[in-house]
DNA sequence: CGCCCTGTTGACCGCTCTCAAGCGGCGTGG
DNA sequence: CCACGCCGCTTGAGAGCGGTCAACAGGGCG
């Protein structure tokens, strides 16, 4: 995390995306507690290894955990967007990498601080347990999906997640804020699966790709089905992808 | 969860493998505010869809979270051993089922109790906090498998965490306590594949198979470094398979 | 203008899945 | 006590999906 510091604490209020969570942070210490830093896309948060100093709370932009191994494979364990924390990690070192997708902005909180104020701060630590739970309830279906599914699932399911995650209702289309090898790795594929997978959808009428980074949804119902293939639960509210 | 409720209070004291979070709960609420029941194997726990009335607590025995799709396929989340808190869920409703591997005894505690003591019992809030993010760091090994490696790197990986998790120090043989379509739906494997898979290490003279359920570790130089094919952090502490 | 990076497309191969048969242990019932 | 059937597991043959290797296309930027 060799990262200039930059206040930005404007850029709390700024944001629109700002969930309760974020809420709660912002308004009980923006100043005192937390350091708000933002990031280039690309730049690391904290790399595995590093101690595990401060928890964080992702304010602004879209950021990945990463998980790449000795021999080069690479795992995308998740992406956490605005009010999303990241970097809970149980050990003194963190067992996963965690950068920026897009320019962002997290808020780090001290450890010590953060466990601290769950012991006196109700609300606080309900956010925090939710916050965490949930992640784990998102790692489950990710992993029934990674297990389970044929890469057209995997991509439908992925694209169904990011278009539920837009404010409000679901929306018709999608911008990516990665590159498709972070998709390849989020989804335990490769690239070049993803990209002929995208062109497979687009050949059926499902999407349209206006751009690269820009997908169309033509054909919803179609889509959710092949994404709901392996699940048997309507999609929950998702906070995240991940 | 319609099993009859037999309270074993003893069985807690009795039980060798209690860890912290079991110590804690046992020496403050073990009458008054947590139920113990006992399961046979295969018995539910929680079933999908269930109100999220209660928190677990294993404290004897193997226990499994399952996910079973519409079409039939079957993926599990994680084995649960005694210690482990499961049912950790944000929403009102279960996500997954909590199902008896082998004959168990849980401690269930209800939501509001749980959260309840989390704010006014630090130790208890530590607990439960380590509790869930060391599970959230078992997915993180888990997916990385799930995603990046071949069959016989993931179950080297399988047998190299269950003598892992033996009491004490690395064990050279493992008993299982779940049969193979278990360890395929854990892995993301079919059955089969599982099968010829054990065979082909057993041919290697990695393993030996004295019983179906019984694995003799031969070389665990050469299943370690199988297993860690994927990973490139040492192994760390791991307190359920998952 | 040319290089580099990202994404797409193609050909081929191999791992794992699928479908199917066979095997061994165990419990039950004759 | 043995025969039978059930269940969990193993083994085999064949097919398909996705991985691998390689070439190519397009856009951004120096």
């Amino acid at each position: 995390m060799n990262v200039a510091v930059r206040p930005r604490v404007q850029a709390l209020h700024a944001a629109g995306e700002l969930l309760n969570l974020a809420d709660v942070t912002t308004s009980c210490f923006p100043y005192s507690e937390a350091v708000i830093v933002s990031y280039a896309p690309g730049q690391e948060v904290v790399g595995e290894g590093d101690p595990t100093d401060n928890y964080f709370l992702v304010v602004r932009g879209v950021f990945r955990a990463v998980k790449v191994t000795r021999d080069g494979r690479r795992q995308i364990f998740a992406f956490y967007m605005p009010g999303d924390m990241c970097g809970l990690e149980p050990d003194d070192a963190h067992g996963l990498t965690i950068e920026a997708v897009s320019a962002g902005t997290v808020a780090a909180l001290s450890r010590q601080a953060c466990r601290a104020r769950m012991l006196r701060d109700p609300q606080f630590n309900n956010s925090v347990f939710d916050n965490i739970t949930r992640a784990l309830s998102r790692a489950v279906d990710h992993m029934t999906m990674v297990g389970r599914s044929s890469a057209e699932e995997r991509l439908a399911w992925f694209l169904w997640m990011l278009s539920g995650r837009a404010r409000g209702r679901r929306a018709a289309s999608v911008e990516l804020a990665m590159q498709r090898q972070d998709i390849a790795d989020y989804l335990g594929l490769t690239i070049e699966t993803v990209s002929r997978t995208f062109t497979h959808l687009k050949v059926q009428g499902l999407v349209a790709l206006p751009t690269t980074r820009r997908v169309e949804i033509l054909r919803p119902d179609l889509l959710e089905r092949l994404a709901a293939a392996d699940r048997d639960a309507p999609i929950r509210a998702a906070r995240a992808v991940g």
